[in-house]
DNA sequence: CGGCGGCTCCCCCGTCCGGCGGAGGCGGAT
DNA sequence: ATCCGCCTCCGCCGGACGGGGGAGCCGCCG
């Protein structure tokens, strides 16, 4: 006795994704597709109705985006679908977002067909385990998320860049200039060159604009 | 023609583990346990020699630990195999790390073996796609990455909290005032206190303390 | 009804800060 | 040899800030 098919939501808004995606998993033995939305809201909708073991679901779409729509559905259903967010990647922090959405997986449309299948199979059968090369850009990408440090970091010459750390401490000038070892006057100029720099007019928006920059992990 | 086996190698420190991992992985067609190492360094030199195409690395281990162990095997090998760090898991935060160092896959040892296997194929194959729970409960892990909001965030009062968000936007007292369709002593008031909850002395340390504690992406 | 906490505002005072306009030294690039 | 960037300091000034000590008003709760 063959085991039950896995059932397969198909969400994408354009419908030749659909039309193949639904080819690939159709022709493959105890996978069947059960449903297809084109919007985010459809999807939950579809989600509801037809309850799939898995649904895959991609990033872009109009009215509710994916993420969205995948926290709608892990939060509205009891026992909901494992939701495999699938996206074109590129220039895409998406995955960040649909991890923290309850995304079980994430796979992208370039991914060839058999591993489209295998990745259903496996996520549909375990809990567990492993993610790719997708995720790996994600970290870097993470790592990124201050892609465009402000052009003034670069400029900051390496006293002005010290000063500057002092400030996001929370530092007077005088015990600035203890620390560096400097007279109060030095500690001024270097201030007053950060200020300028940073375009900022006190040394509270200083720490903001260097907290924004993430100038405070680069090491 | 069967194409050829992937060739794995292990590394953990647990001869049991090795064994176990062996004994799962050599059962299936295609695969081929080619090696083993019981320290990061000792993996590195391994995998250096015998090339395998998958390394499923421990990230506990003596010497050189996993993650380590698989930055060097990517950094300077020319084809370096696809490493797979497996983790107990419970309060790791290792998976982030892991990512950081190029893993391209993710396994917790409590997978059933099916799952392994299928890991291993899948990550052998493609250099796409997926990841799974783990990675999930790591993103909460990351959101809850300020677990402990100081409790001074609970007693501010809801003017001080307004105050506290101006303050972190580098507004002076006589812009806060305005924005607030107030009196600019009722700033100080306000200031003042959230200056004695937060602990600090000036506005400056104040938006520090309301970024160190998240204060600013709690909605 | 009498606190009590939150919000509003007041004055005074000393300090810190930031703007302005310098200046000297030093090392590397031209 | 000269210039330029960086680091180091100086004085002066006005305004912003923070501390201290009030005060009146409201609404809630016992």
């Amino acid at each position: 006795m063959t085991p039950p098919a896995i059932r397969v939501v198909l969400a994408d808004d354009e419908r030749m994704v659909r039309t193949a995606l639904r080819a690939i998993l159709s022709a493959e033995p105890g996978l069947e597709v059960v449903g297809e939305a084109a919007t985010g809201a459809e999807a939950v909708s579809v989600v509801r109705e037809l309850r799939p073991d898995i649904v895959l679901m991609d990033v872009r779409m109009p009215e509710v985006d994916g993420i969205r729509a995948t926290e709608q559905i892990l939060a509205t259903l009891d026992e909901p679908p494992r939701v495999v967010v699938v996206t074109t990647f590129e220039n895409d922090s998406y995955v960040y977002d649909a991890l923290r959405a309850g995304a079980a997986g994430f796979l992208l449309k370039r991914a060839d067909a058999d591993a489209l299948v295998q990745a259903v199979r496996l996520v549909a059968r375990t809990d567990s385990l492993l993610f790719p090369s997708a995720v790996r850009a994600l970290a870097a990408e993470h790592a990124r998320r201050a892609p465009a440090p402000p052009a003034w970091v670069s400029r900051l010459t390496g006293r002005e860049s010290e000063v500057l750390r002092h400030l996001a401490e929370g530092l007077t000038n005088a015990e600035i200039a203890r620390r560096m070892d400097v007279g109060p006057a030095t500690v001024k100029s270097h201030v007053a060159a950060v200020l300028a720099k940073t375009g900022t007019r006190d040394r509270t928006q200083a720490v903001i604009a260097a907290y924004e920059a993430g100038f405070l992990n680069a090491r």
